[in-house]
DNA sequence: GGCCTAATCTTGAACGATTCCAGAAAATCC
DNA sequence: GGATTTTCTGGAATCGTTCAAGATTAGGCC
């Protein structure tokens, strides 16, 4: 089954009409995860033409919503997509070259939920960022 | 002895210049953890009169390379200060109403800096932010 | 106390990611 | 195939934050 198949039964499964530029932004998060809205505009653009960028962040708060992508937005940064969800998992950032990496979660199974003291909140996810160098920045400061 | 002294000595410590700006922005967002930008900037101004937003910025920056503050930006909301520095505490925020309570760290003393996998990266910094509902939101949705 | 110099503040403009709006186009249901 | 509702286009607007140039001030020294 090609690829676009799979997206597009991806998106019939989550309630969501099939476009175009929905199958597109699907396939360029899948494709380069932890990438910005930018590049993703820029990748949607190289494989259908022109698409309005107003399109690509509809399509992309569309696919959030839904659940088939997960939004990440560390401290400082722009908004990044990436298409692996449901498992959380968590992210180390290069402070000197922004790269992501996925890191699974420490704690194992239904894990980090619990904090020491939750000050009465019902928690429902826990976000952990790891800040640091990467290999090759660490070596070239 | 007065918190301005003490907020004196501090920046003095830092290896800052004490100017009436920068005293009061750490009074501020020592007396009113979690605030945004413009909040400090309306606390700044109560206290001093007109005082130019750029002056703020520039004292926030400062205070935050010297290690007397810390800024937090959760995903979506502008940047937030504290005054708690040093201990590596986390948050909790509620998804409806944005507050921020603080959680001690849950791993004892020099903890969640161990990624399960940490691909290389040298990491200085975990940053744990949980997401919820604060007491009065999940009473009130 | 007064002077010097670098750091800091003022003023005003610029920036960039994201959102808002109204109308045109197209996907799904019948 | 047509109606209906969602989605996309095009363009302008918003808002937190930063940039730039000149005026002011803190801190060290005589």
């Amino acid at each position: 089954m090609s690829t676009a198949k799979t997206h597009e039964i991806l998106l019939r499964e989550a309630g969501l009409r099939v476009t175009r530029p929905r199958v597109a932004v699907l396939d360029a998060v899948r494709r380069h995860p932890h990438t910005d809205t930018e590049s993703i505009i820029a990748a949607v653009r190289a494989d259908l033409g022109e698409v309005s960028h107003q399109a690509v962040y509809d399509v992309l708060r569309a696919l959030t919503t839904a659940g088939l992508l997960r939004r990440i937005q560390p401290a400082g940064t722009q908004a990044r997509y990436e298409a692996r969800v449901g498992d959380n998992h968590h992210h180390v950032i290069c402070r000197s070259c922004g790269v992501i990496a996925d890191v699974d979660c420490a704690t194992g199974e239904a894990p980090c939920l619990t904090a020491s003291d939750d000050h009465g909140f019902r928690i429902d996810e826990a976000e952990v960022i790891y800040w640091g160098l990467c290999p090759d920045c660490s070596k070239a400061p």
